[in-house]
DNA sequence: GTTGATTCCGAAAGCGCTTTCGGTCTAGCC
DNA sequence: GGCTAGACCGAAAGCGCTTTCGGAATCAAC
C-alpha cells in the first residue's frame, strides 16, 4: 500500500505541496478551478492527511481525553458509556478525536494528568467524579489545559463543570418520604472522599432538619458502590431495634444491593421498607420491585459536556460555562407510604 | 508555560538535541554519565516529549482504536465499558493510547475504518459485533492495519478474533432446558445481520434437533436488542394456543424484557415459563426473579484482546491469534423444570 | 609515537504537513 | 502603453522529534 502523502498529490497534479495543501484546506487564495482539480485527484487517490505531521505543524491536537476513574466495576459505572458515546458523537462531528485514558491506580492519577497536560497530544480533558479536594483540578488549572469537570469539587468557582444538583435531589427525597408518613429514614452513602457523596450526605441531612427529623448515624451509614456493600450496610441498619422505614441511597446500584438486604429480611420493598435510588438507571425497571429513584438527566450529557468543552478551547471563558441540571423523580415500586407498624 | 521542547533541554546542557533524545531512550553510544545527567535535568524540568512529533518522526503511532458499535443504549452494551477498561489498563502500561471512535451511523462505518487506517494515527484496531460479511474487516484487511475482532464473521479464518462459542452455548442451553422436561422451547433472538445473531441461532435450531425437538418458527422470533422489544416478541409467543414452556434469549437485556414479559402475562418466571438468558450481566442478580443465564469469561477479555492485538503489531501472524472461549451457565431462578400443565 | 579500534557526541537530514512571503501574471485604469 | 492591483501559486521555513553518519576524542596495543 503506497502510502499516498501531499508530495505524492504535488508531483501528480504538477503543482507544489503547499499549493496542494492550501487548496484542500480552502484557502481563500486558491483559484476554484485548482482547488477543484486537487479535491478530485485527492479523492481519487484516497488522500487521507498524516494526523500526527498536521497536528505537529498546527500545534492543535484536535483531541479530547477522558479520564477514566480508576477501578471501577461495570455495575457501578453504567454512565461512563453513556458519557463516552456523546463526547465520542460530538466529537467526532468536528473531525476530532476521543483518547480514553486510564491511570493504572488513584495515586497514579495526578500524573497522568500531568502526562497528558504537558505531551501536547490533547486540546481538552474531561474528567468524572470528583473528589472533595481535586488534585487533577488543580494540575489541570496550573498547565492551562481547558477542561470540564463532570461533578464538581468543594471549590468549583473557578473552573467550568457540568453537575446534577444531587444536593437539592437527596434533600427533596427526604421530603418526599416524609410526606409518605416516613420518620425514620434510612441513607447508605458514597464515600465522601468524593464530593458528590458528601454532597448527597449533606442534602440527606438537611432534608432530615427540614422534616424536623433527628439524624441518626446508626441508619445513616456510607458504604462502597458495590450492590453488596450497600446489601451489608442495610442489613445491619435493618436488624436494628429501631430499623428505619425507608432508606435513601447514594446511587441506584446500591439500591439495588439494598433491595436485596430488604428481601432478605423477609420483607418487601416498597411496603414494609421503601428504598429510593439515585441515578436512574433504566435497569431498575427490572428490580424486585422497580425502583423508584430520582432520575439524572444524563441522556444528552456528553454532548452537551463536549460543546462547553470545545466552547472553552475555542477560548471561552471556563467560568461562564458551569452547567447545573437537576434530577427528576421516576416512581416505581420501590417507595410506598409507610407500612403500619407490626410490632 | 514555557513549554519545554528538546531543543531546551539540549541548550539548558550545552550538548546537542540529537544527543539529549538518545540519551533519554536509551541509546548504547551514550556514556552512563550523560545519560544520567540528561535524564535528570528532564525530570527537573517536567519534560514530556511531544507524541505528534515523536510519533510523525518514527512512524509508529502507539494508539489502537476502539471502533466503537454505533447506536448503542447503555442498557444493552454493557461489555463496551468492560472492554474499554481493559483495553485501557493493559495499553497505559505500555504507554500507548486507547482512541474511541465512533462512526456516526452505520452506513458511515466503512468510511470511519478507511479514514482511520490512511490517517497513519493508530497501529492497530479493534471493532466489536462483527456482521455476517462485514465491511470493515475487508477493509482492515485491505490495508493492512494489525487488527482483531470481538466476535467472528462468517469467514473467519484468515484474520484474529476473540470470540465466545455462543453456538455451543445455546445448543447446551437448549439441552439444558429439555432435561428439564420443556418440550416447548422458545427463543427470542438478536437480528442475524449479526453473525453472533445467527450463530446463537443456529446453536439453538442444532439443539431442537439433538433433542428431537422440531423447529418451530412461531416461538423463535428475532428481536432488537432492547428490553422492550423482547418484551413484545415474548408477549406474542406467551399468548400463542401453544405457548412455550421456557424462552432462550439472545442476550441477557431481552432477558429481561422477557422476564417483564411473562409476569405481565401473569406467570412466574422460572415456575410456568422458564426464561434463559446469555451474557452473565451482574445484573441479573436483581431481576424479578434473579435470571439463569449463560456467562461469558469476560472479566479479563479486554486486557487478552490487547495482549493478542499488540502481538499481532509486532509481528505476530494473526492466524495465531484466535481464541475460542466458552460460557458457563450461572444458575439463578428463572429456569425451573416444566410445569404441569394447567390447562 | 603511530595505528586501530572504541567510545561518545555533534550535525544534519528527514517525517508530512502548514503557513508565510514574495514573485509572476493577468486585468484594469488613466 | 506603462502602472498599480489583485489573483494565484511556488518556494521555503518550520513544527519537535528521531536516527544515521561521520568526526573527535580516548584508549589500548604494538
Amino acid at each position: 500500500m503506497q502510502r499516498v502523502s501531499l508530495k505524492f498529490l504535488a508531483k501528480e497534479l504538477g503543482i507544489a505541496e503547499g499549493t496542494v495543501s492550501r487548496a484542500l484546506n480552502d484557502y481563500p487564495d486558491i483559484s476554484d478551478a485548482t482547488r477543484a482539480r486537487v479535491k478530485e485527484t485527492a479523492k481519487k487517490f484516497n488522500y487521507k492527511a498524516n494526523q500526527n505531521a498536521r497536528r505537529l505543524a498546527t500545534g492543535v491536537a484536535e483531541t479530547v481525553a477522558y479520564l477514566m476513574p480508576p477501578n471501577t466495576h461495570a455495575l457501578s459505572e453504567p454512565f461512563v458509556s453513556q458519557l463516552l458515546q456523546g463526547l465520542g458523537n460530538s466529537l467526532s462531528k468536528r473531525g476530532w478525536d476521543l483518547l480514553v485514558v486510564q491511570a493504572s491506580s488513584p495515586e497514579t492519577e495526578a500524573e497522568t494528568v500531568e502526562k497528558l497536560s504537558s505531551s501536547g497530544k490533547v486540546s481538552g480533558v474531561v474528567i468524572s467524579r470528583p473528589y472533595k479536594n481535586d488534585r487533577r483540578i488543580e494540575l489541570l488549572k496550573k498547565y492551562g489545559v481547558p477542561f470540564i469537570v463532570h461533578g464538581r469539587s468543594v471549590n468549583h468557582a473557578d473552573y467550568s463543570w457540568y453537575d446534577v444538583d444531587s444536593e437539592k435531589a437527596f434533600f427533596d427525597g427526604v421530603s418526599y418520604l416524609a410526606e409518605l408518613g416516613h420518620q425514620r429514614i434510612g441513607f447508605v452513602g458514597a464515600p465522601t472522599e468524593y464530593n458528590f457523596g458528601q454532597m448527597r450526605l449533606d442534602g440527606y441531612r438537611r432534608g432530615l432538619q427540614a422534616c424536623q427529623l433527628g439524624y441518626d448515624e446508626d441508619i445513616a451509614q456510607i458504604a462502597e458502590m458495590s450492590d453488596d456493600a450497600a446489601a451489608e450496610v442495610a442489613a445491619k441498619m435493618l436488624g436494628l431495634s429501631a430499623p428505619p422505614t425507608a432508606i435513601l441511597c447514594a446511587t441506584d446500584t446500591q439500591a439495588f444491593g439494598v433491595l436485596a438486604a430488604v428481601r432478605a429480611a423477609g420483607m418487601t420493598p416498597g411496603k414494609q421498607v421503601s428504598v429510593l435510588g439515585y441515578d436512574g438507571l433504566d435497569f431498575g425497571k427490572h428490580t424486585n420491585p422497580p425502583l423508584t429513584t430520582m432520575a439524572q438527566p444524563q441522556s444528552h450529557s456528553g454532548e452537551e459536556i463536549c460543546d462547553m468543552l470545545l466552547a472553552i478551547i475555542d477560548g471561552g471563558n471556563p467560568v461562564d460555562y458551569q452547567e447545573l441540571r437537576s434530577a427528576t423523580l421516576v416512581r416505581r415500586m420501590s417507595v410506598g407510604p409507610v407500612w403500619p407498624q407490626t410490632s
